[in-house]
DNA sequence: TTGAAAGCGCTAACAA
DNA sequence: TTGTTAGCGCTTTCAA
């Protein structure tokens, strides 16, 4: 029963239909037959009610809710944006429905915020994207019990995660630097989400396990444009042959510092990126960098999420390793 | 009451701290004071069966649900990442979730999938993206009744709609290359949303209104990587000297093509962008173009939903005009 | 084929 | 402060 102003429930239907309440739900449902005579009635009244039934109502009595929760320190970012898009398309396969929060901060009230404004909602489980400080934050507060899986560049403990083991990828590209004579090769790192971040511990691998010079690292923000100031600087540095950015992006600004600064790339300087991004091989010149499937990634997540929430015993992890994609903007060093 | 295996309910908290099921509740909400005694047992309790409160009753009880839904034909490229952007944080702000669902196409079996879909959720109103037919499609399909506001770049009968001015933006930023002393501008556009987009109507707009050549129009795909041939074709026609793109994307892709084909940029050839891309200012060279307020544009689109969430009676539309910026890819022409 | 009754898990109103 | 009773809007028995 509802006045004329709310919205009408399926009582308003069957008054104005003249029949009982579980006939109009027969007709919404299709559950069991219904006389023609008043499933049309029904139908008028639905229509001239403008009647939708409550999915509130309908969730409730189904149980199972078909939604899950992304929790991202980020939307946009090309890595973000993608992993959501994988996780968007496999929950859409599946029949679930994603929602998106952004956790700003890795303060506390800000991560509890943002927990507890999902799990407010009727959610199946969460996926964190575990990029950032802000997702390890939110995965170390996320109640037990919750169907959760994680997202990362590196393998840790915690709930169940789908990781592309970034650490041996910076390896493999840093070796490959080293492969073509370079002395050393310096880091400009992205805002690591831990103390130390896969790209950073697989580039200072590669230079231990040859005895190298392990220079000092620089730090760029999430911004492209951070690159800039960072890659005018190794202008500077007559030593500088090689350079690993945290990602592509930055490394476009890397370079075009460089390139302001006077050097030439790869003449001067290689420059490597990650991620693969759209623009990596229109670049001048093209990006040498590793592909992340992220898509992949975020499907991935979904599958092991999906697992758990059927109940069955997830697998702790699935991890892929990214690969190598060799453009222009890496070269042997020029010749001393 | 329930077994073992599922997830525990209020029933089996209340029996477990010997109380009632009210007791409980209002331990959990905070409702009412309950005795020192009691609300030890009950915390006890809810510890002890990992006890967490349904989101789908309590949204029951509550009445109005505070979720929103994005239908959008995309989530990762940058228009749409930063409007979803925008979406959520307002939306956050507000104390809503945002719930995101992808249309990979317009036909209508999936776009009426995702329709309902998203109807089948307890959504407090839809925000479409109408950035391509897929969205344009969904609006069409949308039941009456339900809150929704659609976001474009033009404006147009249907529900309330926040909206970018391409169609002013554009023709501004064709007259700035008129203005430059160009006889006329070629344009290479993105997949319309429409018959025309407001991008390419402005840049008829402005060549018409000067009585200048309407060159045909060269189709690029979302993909940057389109651009790339046909700038190469553009730069096998000594007369064009200047291109408008229909993102900076595409823009980068053009200029990469016509330097490969042997021309500068913009010494030869103009090219101008749209958006305002992150990396079109470190672009060789940095792009001009028109900046794009797509995150403010999806905060605007959600007050306009709250206002009809909150049943006032909402603005038709809310339109701004995107801001020209001047760069180096564009110049006056080389002298003939 | 249909309606009456029960119940999904919770909160709110009402007594005690 | 506490428990009993209703009720959110719907689907699903169970009889008729």
């Amino acid at each position: 029963m509802s006045n004329a102003t709310s919205r009408p429930v399926i009582s308003d239907v069957a008054r104005a239909a003249g029949v009982s309440i579980p006939t109009v739900s027969r007709v919404l449902t299709g559950a069991a037959k219904v006389s023609e005579d008043k499933r049309e009635r029904v139908l008028r009244a639905i229509d001239e009610l403008k009647y939708r039934p409550s999915a509130t109502a309908r969730a409730l009595v189904a149980g199972q809710p078909t939604m899950v929760a992304i929790i991202a320190g980020n939307t946009s970012r090309f890595g973000y944006a993608e992993t959501i898009r994988g996780v968007e398309q496999a929950a859409r396969e599946a029949g679930f429905l994603v929602s998106i929060t952004v956790v700003e901060t890795s303060d506390p009230e800000t991560v509890d915020g943002a927990v507890g404004t999902v799990l407010s909602q009727p959610i199946a489980g969460i996926v964190v994207l575990k990029f950032d400080p802000c997702g390890v934050q939110v995965v170390h507060r996320l109640p037990p019990g919750v169907p959760a899986v994680s997202i990362s560049g590196i393998q840790e403990v915690g709930p169940p995660q789908a990781v592309l083991d970034e650490r041996a990828a910076a390896r493999e590209l840093v070796d490959h630097l080293l492969d073509l004579g370079h002395e050393t090769v310096h880091h400009v790192r992205v805002p690591p989400s831990r103390e130390e971040d896969g790209r950073t511990s697989g580039w200072r691998d590669a230079l231990v396990a040859r005895g190298r010079r392990v220079p000092g690292i620089l730090d760029a923000t999430w911004d492209p444009e951070s690159g800039e100031p960072l890659g005018r600087a190794l202008a500077d540095s007559p030593d500088v042959t090689a350079v690993f950015c945290g990602n592509d992006e930055i490394a476009m600004g890397v370079v075009k510092g460089l390139v302001d600064g006077g050097k030439s790339v790869p003449g001067d300087v290689s420059v490597a990126g990650f991620d693969d991004h759209p623009l990596a091989r229109l670049w001048n010149p093209p990006l040498t960098t590793v592909r992340q499937d992220f898509a992949g990634l975020g499907t991935r997540a979904f599958a092991l999420l999906l697992t758990q929430i059927n109940g069955e015993s997830a697998p702790a992890f699935s991890s892929t390793v990214p690969r190598l994609v060799v453009r222009d903007s890496v070269d042997r060093p020029r010749r001393g």
